[in-house]
DNA sequence: GTAATAGTGTCTTTAAGACACTATGTA
DNA sequence: TACATAGTGTCTTAAAGACACTATTAC
């Protein structure tokens, strides 16, 4: 760039005359990891590159961000258009850029975590097409450190996975478990009204371990994060539990309690 | 792309014909927010913008990222040439990315957050240039949420900020704030050996409140991370306290605790 | 000795875990 | 009625907060 003339211009003047082609630039894109809950297990959406390179493999949801597009726009419209999914609480992950992670070119992918009940995604993988999979996440780091994870597919093995998609769904899953229990993420897997039971067995799914049924309720009641309905559960043969909503007012006090000190 | 004819070839012969220029591309850089504590508060590296845009105003180090380069390698880059600073614990913050946000092109920026002691900071400070500032920021958000921050120049009133970098600066604090309890970061600001007492300052001034020192100090020790020298700190008019290092191992039984259930 | 901060012992308070118990629906 | 799970009350336990007290150094 010719510093010295750029000095003197204004800001309009030096954008009149910039050239953005001056830096080679790297391609950029989002991946997206939707996630719910089957079974007491961890699922996310996959889908079967059906074009090189690695076709034939299994990889998140994803697409070049265009150039006037936000990347939380791109994120929503990848889920919408290879997921057929729309208004999912969505989160940006981490963002991952080492060269070579993709063999065609340089490309840097910003990764998304989006949550949805299982109904949703499912229903809107039916509608999509086979091409797509829930897939169980096998989720078992050393240490909580948030390493690759493994993807099941419908027969239990493991699915081949993209690139470093698997990474990713480490980091996805490292996120999420990380911010349970100070934010109100586990609602998003479950319908709008549910019973403290579902949502304990939401809070075990994601973290991978049994918790104390008296403990989890009482937290959860006191964090006034929980409206009652006054409706029960139906179809059950026993005592039908107290339906609950999310009630998205602010925490009064401290969401955010981890206290130090 | 010519998809039917894609299908009939291998990876390799796929990548070989693969043209990279199909797509546009946003430019990709990298910006790194260098934190500090002085006097009891936050403080980072800012540096004034020389040139259009926004010639004059105080930007966070930040560069594009070469094609070849990953995007930590980047940050690393652009703190050891911007900042003469090298070896710091450096993560990787958020990706910013609205169209729009930068008035030249599109730019996406990798935001990365850096760690260092005071005395290395000014040190490193002085010996590049006067265009550098170390500047006091100004943390006061409404309930925790990580709105943009304000920066303090040399006489204590606020300083401009280019592009949207006070945005960067509230995340970062944030992130910081939400990490101490429960990564080791706090060693980050402190040169190797220390005082149990400093640490605490650390802490108070990272997350802008006091602490209960005996609080503290228990789970400092217990945490399992502390190692005492045996050697004591000088120069100190009263009774000198025990000074401790860092010890890198891994926490036993769980460093991240956070109970839930 | 005094001043000032480091460091310890112990009581109180809060929240989680454990567990026994009661409540309420279906079959 | 039996059964299964929902929901409550209370004791125990672990960790934070509070605070009094002792220890050690410079002056």
């Amino acid at each position: 760039m010719a510093d010295k003339q750029l000095r003197e211009l204004s800001d309009e003047e030096f954008l009149a005359a910039y050239d953005p082609e001056v830096f080679p630039r790297p391609s950029l894109a989002v991946d997206v990891v939707v996630v719910a809950v089957r079974a007491g297990r961890l699922c996310a959406l996959l889908v079967r590159r059906g074009e090189q390179p690695q076709r034939g493999s299994w990889a998140l949801p994803g697409g070049f961000v265009a150039m006037d597009e936000g990347l939380e726009a791109a994120a929503r419209r990848v889920v919408a258009t290879k997921g057929a999914l729309r208004d999912l609480y969505l989160e940006q992950l981490y963002t991952f850029g080492d060269p070579g992670r993709d063999p065609r070119t340089r490309v840097v992918s910003v990764a998304y975590m989006a949550l949805t009940d299982l109904a949703r995604l499912e229903h809107a993988v039916e509608a999509v097409g086979d091409d797509r999979w829930v897939a169980d996440l096998a989720v078992g780091w050393k240490g909580e450190h948030g390493g690759p994870v493994e993807a099941a597919g419908p027969d239990g093995t493991g699915l081949r996975l993209a690139f470093d998609h698997a990474q990713i769904l480490g980091i996805a899953v490292q996120r999420l478990r990380g911010k349970l229990d100070y934010a109100p993420v586990g609602f998003e897997f479950l319908p709008k009204q549910f019973t403290l039971r579902q949502l304990q067995d939401i809070h075990e799914a994601v973290l991978g371990r049994p918790l104390n049924k008296d403990s989890f309720r009482r937290r959860m009641l006191a964090g006034g994060q929980l409206e009652a309905t006054g409706a029960r559960e139906g179809d059950v043969a026993y005592r039908p539990a107290e339906l609950y909503r999310f009630a998205r007012q602010a925490p009064k006090g401290g969401a955010i309690r981890r206290s130090d000190g």
